[in-house]
DNA sequence: TATTTTACCTGAGGGC
DNA sequence: TGCCCTCAGGTAAAAT
């Protein structure tokens, strides 16, 4: 499942093939890949023909791809839900099974490429949105040099990894929210890029039950919090994401290998890898949730 | 206003 | 073999 590590991974693949770039032309196969694009098929591909990608920027699951002709500073944003890949082929590449948008492009060094959007599920979309300026004054995101964002990306958190993101101002939030902790993880207007597998693993490291409330939690306690969700990040993003099956590739359709360093999600029943007491495996918000009861005692 | 629930979607895998 | 059911979960709209 694509959270942050993992959409990183397609960025930063995807940047030195992309900025710089010409679309040559684009072919939307399934509208469903558009529904957050304000417009139909023939304005998506009415906006790229013929422009020219500038940079590729990320801020937690959300991407987006900055177009020339500044003055109206849009972008082409994207955001692969739950099977979303966006996958570099060579031109004329035989299409994916579940392909839904292909944009071929033209590079001034690596020549004639296709960028495929293909996504199972169809939670993942793309669209063209306009860039407004952030309200911090920072970069927009990872990748981006702009203090912009696209506005569909405006009301998302920083995300931990960045160099804006402002701890006291996370830990402040979190003072005020009654909500589980878990649950406060994965609210992406709080703190973006964090889904339900690192959600449970910072946790579970931090040794946090998941159902505590968030301003149950003391300071110390909250620093260890965002320390873990740190830790746990950069983890996985060294390690290429995690990938339990073919859902979650990178740009070449290489799976990451993180999936083996989990200590808590998915492993209900086995041994906690920290005192040996069986993880748990709960229902939580219409999803699963892993934990030691043993070590992520609640208050 | 703040928080919680639901809809969206397809394919894999288990039970029978 | 094949049908039916459950599960996976990020986002945003809808409900409470």
């Amino acid at each position: 499942m694509p959270e942050l590590p993992e959409v990183e991974v397609v960025r930063a693949g995807l940047a030195p093939a992309v900025v710089g770039a010409q679309i040559v032309a684009v072919t939307v196969l399934d509208d469903r890949a558009l529904t957050r694009h304000p417009g139909d098929a023939v304005s998506f591909e009415a906006g790229l023909a013929g422009r020219t990608f500038i940079a590729a920027a990320r801020r937690g699951k959300f991407l987006w791809l900055p177009l020339d002709t500044g003055d109206t500073g849009d972008a082409l944003v994207g955001h692969l839900g739950m099977s979303g890949q966006l996958l570099l082929r060579a031109s004329g590449a035989p299409v994916e099974r579940h392909e839904r948008v292909r944009l071929d492009i033209r590079h001034p060094v690596h020549g004639d490429l296709a960028v495929v959007f293909s996504d199972q599920r169809t939670f993942g979309s793309l669209a063209i949105d306009r860039l407004i300026p952030t309200p911090d004054g920072a970069a927009g995101g990872w990748g981006a040099d702009a203090a912009v964002v696209p506005t569909q990306v405006a009301h998302i958190a920083r995300d931990p990894l960045d160099a804006a993101f402002a701890d006291a101002h996370f830990r402040a939030a979190l003072r005020t929210k009654r909500s589980a902790i878990k649950r406060v993880l994965l609210d992406q207007t709080v703190v973006s890029g964090i889904g339900n597998i690192y959600a449970d693993e910072a946790l579970w490291a931090a040794r946090v039950h998941p159902e505590t409330a968030a301003s149950d939690l003391a300071t110390r306690t909250v620093t260890r919090v965002l320390t873990e969700v740190r830790t746990v990040l950069e983890k996985a993003l060294a390690e290429g994401g995690t990938s339990f099956d073919a859902q979650y590739v990178n740009v070449n359709g290489q799976a990451g290998y993180f999936a083996h360093s989990l200590n808590a999600y998915g492993r209900g029943g086995e041994p906690c890898p920290r005192c040996g007491g069986p993880i748990v495996r709960d229902s939580f918000m219409n999803r699963s949730s892993h934990y030691c009861p043993r070590c992520q005692r609640r208050r």
